[in-house]
DNA sequence: CTGAAAGCGCTTACAG
DNA sequence: CTGAAAGCGCTTACAG
């Protein structure tokens, strides 16, 4: 046993590369590198050889030669730019990296994770890597009216999964999703539905005043939400939805609710953005002496575990998220082999109806 | 524009290489070369001159260049092996990973991340990381007896940061934490102060039988908890503490609620292994018409942002595990440079008391 | 201090 | 189908 002081010393035996398996093998390097790579240029039986002598020999691929070449790195990349303590509660981030893991996984390839406070780091992150070529692709969130980020993505040639919905209206980002399969796929989740149904829902419980509490106002998502709402509440014959926007954090979720529910006329159901603010929602409602949902109804988004954890029980619009990130990381994959991947929208959106959500009070 | 169906191209530029370094300043490539990495054999003029040429003529270093030549790579890895749905809840490893990232991300270093189903595949992802050099050093977390991660990582030559306390007694692991700074070093949160503090605060509101629904039992750290309370309780004169083991699941720490609760003699505080289960603990609470805090104390163990969304929010043990990610970081970077790190107890774990604890029942 | 040269492990035309 | 050779971008002895 090694004394614990004692730094490793990396077993001093080098590890084995084409030449060794080509001597091992009897055949040149070019045929090793051929066999390896599944290319034409060596007979069936030698390619069979050859793989059992690298097999036998301990042969791995040096990731650092093959990038060198310009083939593929093993490295997806994703950049996190919201704040780490919105991060650590939103499991949206954690679930769609499990599901993109669930694929990546078995592939080799790992996921590079950078966490940024500004979006000026972002953009730097993207060139850094890119000029680096030390990822193969990545993917892109949170996207914006003209996001900077997509044509610096374009620019470097850096291929991108951009999770977005496209924003139905005239594409003013410019960058709107491509008809065809391209080097920029947008994949997106589909809040439309879950929005419809979230409204139908409260609509068939006798509910007309119904508020949102968005996140944040930016982001292309938020703003598909706020349409879908606006749409459907009008052909239902509501009222015009309140809608106020926040930083997805407690805080602000809280205060939204507040204001909401100490103003005139007062909602009597308010949909949220992620299941964080509805969960605060609930302490507020409680501050203020209203119970849910007999006086006032509760829809989260996301269902994630928080809504399990909160009394009531929350009912919130679901996501299968993991299910998504396993698209998310196809696409990837697809694109870091060079081929052109499809847009679309992913999954089905529903409602998981639990505890939150109940009967317009009657004296509306 | 660029037609949204058309694959980026690269630009076409090529990247400048060092070569084209030295011929923009008209020096040697190796005078580039030294000058780039700080090393004697350059005029303090000349590196100046080359290094104000380099930033001009945009040149970035090949890491796939570097890497072949056996210098740092530049990623760090950490491999997580619990199962998808726990990591979406657990805001630890979101807020570890921010936290090291606080760190890295200036240093331009990314962190590869990669989730396991099985023990088995984390041991192959160190040995392929190993083989293809990688990454510069893992860290390692769930620590548990005769871990065989560790042997691996040894053998392997693969700098590693253990995040486990160490377990005071005889080292059963064979490679317990060195005394001097080693290539292997052991961090952990002072988990002893904080399950310490909770159980002094319970016995100033009277309690006396006090149980804990820890986390998964081959871990370390849990062995830890589990030690410190029972010394602390035998120390205090209490009875022997109920202790019941859980995967860190919600179901699981239901079911271990429910079978405390149902017991004889029932316990008037439970400290839990982190918020998720002491969240669900409130509800298993009110299905059996126990008021929290007026007949049951609860404590939680994290302090996430869980602890926040309760009813009544949880009391809990509180570790800065974002200051803790970037004392780990740290210790990866210096173990990427060659260095040996000491290994040692970080930060101090505190008590953030909330709604869920209070005086012990009177009818004792 | 400088400059020419070899080499890291692989891929890929190229001539046989 | 095979084998010798050049080259990816960098680092590092080595002789001047």
């Amino acid at each position: 046993m090694a004394s614990p002081g004692e730094a490793p010393t990396g077993s001093g035996k080098r590890r084995p590369t084409i030449s060794d398996v080509a001597r091992a093998a009897g055949v040149a390097k070019s045929a090793v590198s051929y066999a390896l790579n599944d290319k034409p240029g060596v007979s069936k039986e030698k390619r069979r050889h050859i793989l059992a002598v690298a097999e036998r020999i301990g042969w791995q691929p040096s990731s650092a030669a093959r990038a060198l070449m310009g083939t593929r790195v093993g490295l997806m990349g994703l950049v996190l730019n919201r704040p780490a303590r919105l991060l650590g509660l939103e499991p949206f981030y954690m679930e769609l990296i499990s599901g993109m893991q669930e694929v990546l996984g078995p592939l080799d390839i790992a996921l590079a994770l950078q966490i940024v406070e500004a979006g000026a780091d972002e953009l730097a992150v993207y060139r850094s890597w890119a000029a680096k070529r030390e990822v193969d692709a990545v993917v892109v969130t949170d996207i914006s009216q003209r996001d900077p980020r997509l044509a610096l993505l374009r620019d470097l040639g850096l291929p991108a999964v951009v999770l977005s919905p496209p924003l139905a209206q005239a594409d003013p980002t410019g960058f709107g999703p491509p008809e065809q399969a391209s080097a920029m796929p947008w994949l997106w989740t589909d809040d439309i539905t879950g929005m419809r149904m979230a409204l139908r829902y409260l609509v068939a419980l006798g509910h007309r005043r119904i508020a949102r509490v968005a996140g944040i106002s930016r982001y292309l998502h938020t703003t598909a939400r706020t349409t879908a709402l606006r749409q459907e509440a009008a052909r239902l014959g509501l009222p015009e939805p309140a809608i106020l926007t926040t930083d997805y954090s407690q805080e602000q979720g809280a205060d939204a609710t507040r204001s909401l529910l100490i103003g005139q006329p007062r909602p009597t159901a308010i949909i949220y953005d992620n299941d964080v603010m509805a969960a605060t929602a609930l302490q507020v409602a409680r501050e203020l002496h209203l119970e849910v949902p007999r006086q006032l109804s509760v829809i989260a988004w996301d269902d994630s575990m928080i809504a399990h954890l909160t009394a009531p029980k929350l009912t919130s619009i679901k996501v299968d998220v993991h299910a998504y990130g396993m698209r998310v990381a196809s696409a990837l994959d697809g694109l870091a082999e060079g081929s052109l991947v499809e847009s679309g929208p992913f999954g089905l959106a529903g409602l998981e109806v639990r505890d939150s959500t109940g009967a317009a009070p009657a004296a509306d």
